[in-house]
DNA sequence: GATGAATGAGCCTTCATTCAT
DNA sequence: GATGAATGAAGGCTCATTCAT
């Protein structure tokens, strides 16, 4: 309530560090929110404190409270972040993918697989807030708004799909599952126990996708009609 | 399930009556991690204290720690109480499974699903360690030993009945698709956005297996032979 | 928000002082709203912190927030405590007084000046507090529940007195210059550039009521009827 | 007051109008000095920052450290403003009163009822240094050495009166207990339980000092000789 | 066994001050 | 002159742990 101690402070830093100073308003924020990132992935939620994230940035403790306000704002705001990219790299996939409803799942499901987005920093990171999902409304919330749109984009091109092959399933459960895998293969990639590849997790995706739709998918990908 | 230890809880300070207070060992042990589970599926792993433990349990603060030693060794010990009761229940399925490897299997998969285990608080309560797996080891070793004996079942029947109907599938690849498809039903189930019934949830893996093994699976269920 | 640091905490402290535990509750509330009083009146409202009552208490500082689980509420309760402590002072010195209202009033005014209430002390801690009524709603009341009982008591004298001395006084306003003398005599005992005795103090009171009830009061003090 | 600074205020890092910046240095300071009046009534001693001064006049953080060198010296230098504001207002009024001790006194006394003066926000400025002035030597000073030629003036005029009218009063009590009266009026007129006009106020203090000096006070004021 | 007062390390946060621009 | 990013000291508070009773 009262911080008393500001108002006698005589005691004079000796300051050397001619630290380079004004870093955009906006560079600034990104580069605490990706020392963020990598705090988070390395230590865990409950693990994190903003001393990590200052010393992880290279910059003083207050500065994070500068631009941030609280540590809770500086958590969302990379959870939001981390969001946007995880939307845009999936939207941007499936707008450089080809006319076919096959060509457009396949891009969207090796998307999630792309090392920009999967490395092993950003599958901890995701990782970290999984616990504090359920008890903190406003992570759901960016969870939620996120997976809403994935989720009926993919259960659209399954549908598509099944009616061009009739192939007889439920869209909404193939989609399930497909979505399931892509989410069950970036964990097993993070967990030590279970190490295998980028390709590998996609060969088993598109394995499964080839399943489902066996006149639409081989295991090496889609097949893409003549 | 532990009723007893709840039951003294209201009574405070009541020095005159010679109240029965000596739980054997075990029950209060039980007691704390059953108070344990409801206060990290409630709070999340980061916002769980002693103090809420010990006020969830209805004990004084200094038990807790009377009992467990630590924070970290009550929750490691939560911890290992749900890897055995969950490691447990899908062994008894197997057992009271029949023969057949798709009755196996299905006992295998429909456990998960058991009313007893797959409730709200031990999904969220599951949740809730799962960000923190990452950067503790002890909690990392728990899921491994856990995971790898269940992944080594799924393979073997899921080798069996490819076998069986010259299915043509890697066994491998087919038993993580089915773990997946089972661990996202329960996330599913978890979070508020996709709320579906037990029932579905089983129904969703059924077909899924169906897809894999259409001889031996519909989406209702094994399709035991005559 | 998270306390992460609480979890790792394997530093052990060599625990030396066999300090002297278990005081009761209250005695301990007691001690620690003594030790407020003097600590603010020795640094003032804005310069008192945790650290300072507990040093000054001898205890560590997390006992104080685990007594009042906040500043903010310490200071409430040690302004209660001295509302309180004034409001019985004079209470007891009206149920002591005899019946005459000049004397009554006489017993008022003495026990503003009671040397238990009326030490440099007690003055120092009041005033601390009088920059802070205004923003902070809750001090406030405190006061006017304070003033209001002394106000219309003080009223209620003055008014049988001018009644019986028929005197031509306006009851309200001879009650609000006593009032404000006592107040102002208090400030000046506090202030460094005006140090008179509360002898002299006392006098100054009582040769005011002289003035406005000159049959009733000299400047010794009241004129008790044969 | 000083309204032209606050008018640069919303203009935002406008680089290319060359807009005028450069007030006086008197002028910024008084505008500073002001807009910590404002606060430090809004928010007390112990909750006023520097950025709240600065925000409240419109100006950067920074300048204010510019202008003053400390939050210190700004608050030191506010209160030394609202001090000289203090002498020359009751000065001005004795100078523009008639020769009469009674006239001169009662203008002394009027005068800190001139509406420029007696403002809720200068009251509740007073009130704000009050807690802090006891553990703050240089305040305490500048208390002082305005309460001392303020007490001489009234002790003066009224020892003059009681000669003149052989009143048989102690002249350093009667001006004492006029002080506190004017005092008190201020107090009462800042809290809020005791709401009344500063005419009441007024009407207050001449009827004490008609008590005082019945032949040269009536309620109503001083009673000139013909 | 059980209680709860007591400790103290470490966290988030505030904010006076500095200084590059 | 003026801005506002940056620093770092200090404060309030939480809470795991200890221990006298």
């Amino acid at each position: 309530m009262i911080p008393a101690g500001q108002m006698q402070a005589p005691i004079k830093s000796a300051k050397v560090i001619p630290l380079q100073r004004k870093i955009s308003r906006d560079a600034r924020r990104q580069q605490l929110i990706a020392a963020t990132m990598r705090v988070l992935a390395r230590k865990g939620f409950a693990q994190t404190t903003l001393s990590d994230v200052a010393a992880e940035a290279g910059v003083s403790h207050g500065l994070v409270n500068f631009h941030f306000e609280s540590k809770e704002k500086l958590l969302t705001a990379t959870l939001l972040f981390m969001a946007d990219e995880y939307r845009e790299n999936w939207t941007a996939a499936l707008n450089g993918a080809g006319p076919h409803a096959a060509d457009r799942l396949a891009a969207m499901l090796a998307a999630d697989f792309n090392p920009d987005i999967c490395t092993p920093e950003r599958l901890a990171c995701w990782c970290s807030y999984w616990g504090e999902v359920q008890s903190r409304p406003l992570y759901q919330q960016e969870y939620s708004a996120n997976d809403t749109a994935y989720i009926e984009m993919l259960e659209g091109l399954s549908a598509e799909i099944i009616a061009e092959g009739g192939y007889g399933l439920d869209a909404v459960r193939t989609a399930r599952v497909l979505r399931f895998t892509s989410e069950g293969l970036w964990n097993d990639m993070l967990s030590m126990n279970a190490p295998y590849t980028r390709e590998e997790a996609l060969k088993t995706l598109f394995a499964l996708a080839a399943v489902f739709f066996p006149r639409h998918f081989s295991p090496e990908g889609p097949l893409t009609k003549a």
